[in-house]
RNA sequence: GGGGCCGUAGUUCAGCUGGUUAGAACGCCGGCCUGUCACGCCGGAGGUCGCGAGUUCGAGUCUCGUCGGCCCCGCCA
């Protein structure tokens, strides 16, 4: 660079810096030789301004230029002038305007790149994120980040205008047994021994409630070790918030005002508040799920009671078993193919349906292999209850209770999609309230808790406690934004007797309960507010508020779905050495 | 742990039921060109068809295995 300063970056010029002598630096996004005058496009995050070399004004330069490829760190003195009217590009911010050059130094060369550095073909996500800052040099591999930024930058006002306060809490932490896998970090001062890293700060902000912190934030990182997906990474990103002396509604209020505040001032869109609310109960029985897309209708539709005594032996054999029929209606999905039944079949299929029933109605007749089994009178009932019209498809689901709503639940989405009903451009928000604490894991015979086991049941159902826990429901809630669960949280419990009795009917040993959680248990005894918050996906709400169709997009540099840093490489193995010192021998062979 | 899709030039892709020397566009290299902005024109180079077996007279194409990427189920309090 020598001693040259820049001016400013390369989308900043306009005509009110016309006549100005400016140093510009940047990435060569293109070389435009003319045999004589030579234009190049000079590239930073801020945008683009091109600069002009003529051989007869500044031979020396000129030839300089001529040798400058993609890619090449240039810096260029010279005087920015306006460009004739025939000549000004309307393309981009920086037209009315170009650098005549009189001074170039290429400040570092580059090799020919492994991939355009344009958004004009996206290359494979595999060099995407390999040579990550090549990506990042487009617009398209910036703008997630960019947003992302904003986001959190305007979280942290909004949260610092609330009075709430940033505290980091510890990365080397505590396993705990309930939860996912956790990622383990070896002890060298206590071999043998092992921190994990946090899955969430959970237990440390409510301490900090009962050290009086009263509205605390964090944007933190936590682990989980389990199997990747579209909007999954091994670490991930979350809004922490806890505030004591609060019910859920102090919550509801707070976040919406945030919400309202990060889609106006990241997407420009103003948000109606306050937001829809369900309960649980009613979003399974409408959507068949926890986090329904609202915006769109296709409600599911309750049939157990309607075919109980029916001649469907499918229907009545899983009643029977002690599940459910239920149904929807797909208005005008009448021309479906056999093999588009087939594949709605197969997609049903994946959550473990058997089948997939269903009925074409016609203005003649209702075409299905179950015609002959349906008595008029459930016919009526199918009418009634469906609002079935001429050209419509009734899908009907006979199973379990989760099988029947996340098998319908799925469909309905899909139907969504097919039938062109997701209205786009809406942000559908609704809260999930009054989820159930507990439920029953066949496989690991004993209850675990929906929520985390911190989570205060209702008040109304402590009696249920003990005589029937899986009908208490707790004081849990999530947030849902377009069928995505963006945050979830709960009203904690704060009396060191009733935490003693959940986790023991989650069936925590007793021992290991003061072993793993002395610590709350005993802070909760010593003047613990109540206290309640939430957590958010900080991901997942980038992705969101960017469009993005990948977590990985909003990641600066991700994890691919082996859990594998593509830049990096990490996992890796290390020196014998570093295991000696930790006194770790390891079984896998390699 | 299970299911599916993909892997061909530097990049993005085409390559049919197996059949001559594996193609296109962009990029790259050389030449020409003084108002282009995805500059244009002429010429050229560039391939372990992910890897390894197998079937076959013959495999980019079919089969099996393997590696990698992506999507899904399980898992993710």
């Amino acid at each position: 660079m020598g001693d040259w300063q820049r001016s400013c970056r390369c989308g900043e010029p306009g005509e009110g810096d016309v006549g100005g002598e400016l140093t510009l630096m940047g990435w060569t996004q293109s070389v435009r030789d003319h045999g004589g005058l030579l234009f190049i496009d000079l590239r930073d995050r801020s945008g683009m301004v091109q600069v002009v070399l003529n051989p007869e004004v500044t031979p020396e330069a000129h030839d300089k230029a001529k040798r400058v490829r993609s890619e090449d760190v240039l810096a260029v003195r010279g005087t920015l002038v306006h460009r004739s009217d025939e000549t000004v590009n309307p393309n981009i911010p920086t037209g009315a305007v170009e650098l005549m050059a009189r001074e170039l130094r290429v400040l570092n060369p580059s090799r020919v790149p492994p991939f355009p550095v344009d958004d004009e073909v996206e290359p494979t996500e595999t060099s995407r994120f390999r040579y990550r800052y090549l990506d990042l040099r487009r617009p398209r591999g910036l703008r997630p980040l960019e947003i992302r930024h904003r986001m959190l930058s305007t979280i942290r006002n909004h949260l610092n205008d609330l009075s709430f306060m940033e505290v980091e809490t510890p990365v080397l932490t505590k396993s705990t047994p309930e939860g996912a896998r956790d990622y383990l970090v070896p002890s060298r001062m206590h071999p043998g021994k092992f921190y994990a890293l946090p899955q969430s700060p959970q237990l440390f902000k409510q301490i900090l409630m009962v050290g009086g912190v009263d509205r605390y934030f964090q944007i933190v990182r936590c682990f989980r070790d389990e199997d990747l997906r579209m909007d999954r990474q091994p670490e991930f990103t979350q809004l922490d918030i806890e505030m004591s002396f609060v019910q859920p509604e102090d919550i509801f209020a707070m976040v919406e005002g945030m919400m309202q505040r990060v889609f106006r001032e990241v997407r420009g869109v103003e948000l109606e508040t306050p937001f829809c609310r369900l309960s649980w109960e009613e979003a399974m029985g409408r959507y068949g799920t926890d986090k329904p897309d609202l915006r769109f209708g296709l409600e599911l539709v309750e049939l157990s009671d309607t075919f109980r005594d029916s001649k469907v032996a499918i229907f009545t054999r899983a009643l029977a078993a002690g599940g459910i029929v239920k149904g929807l209606r797909a208005p005008g999905a009448g021309d479906l193919s056999r093999k588009e039944l087939d594949d709605l079949t197969e997609l049903v299929g994946r959550y473990g349906a058997k089948g997939l029933a269903w009925i074409k109605v016609t203005d003649s007749d209702w075409q299905s292999p179950l015609t002959k089994f349906l008595s008029e009178a459930e016919k009526d009932a199918l009418r009634d209850l469906t609002g079935v019209q001429s050209g419509d498809v009734i899908f009907m689901l006979a199973d379990d209770f989760d099988i029947v709503n996340e098998g319908l639940a799925n469909l309905r989405l899909e139907m969504g999609r097919r039938l062109g009903l997701v209205q786009e451009g809406v942000q559908a928000f609704t809260w999930v309230l009054d989820f159930p604490l507990v439920e029953w894991r066949k496989a690991e015979g004993r209850f675990t808790a929906v929520h985390h086991p911190f989570t205060a049941p209702r008040e109304e159902d402590l009696p249920l406690l003990e005589s029937d826990p899986a009908r208490v429901k707790s004081r849990a809630y999530d947030l849902v934004l377009n069928g995505m669960e963006l945050g979830g949280g709960s009203i904690r419990i704060h009396s060191p007797e009733l935490q003693r009795q959940v986790l023991s009917l989650l069936d925590v040993n007793p021992d290991t309960v003061d072993d793993q959680f002395g610590f709350l248990l005993e802070a909760l005894d010593l003047g613990a507010p109540p206290h309640g918050g939430i957590a958010f996906g900080v991901d997942r709400l980038a992705m969101l508020l960017s469009d993005s169709p990948a977590i990985r997009d909003v990641i600066a540099f991700p994890k691919s779905q082996r859990a594998v840093c593509m830049l990096t490489e990490a996992p890796t193995a290390v020196d014998v050495r570093q295991l000696a010192e930790l006194q770790i021998r390891t079984l896998a062979g390699d």
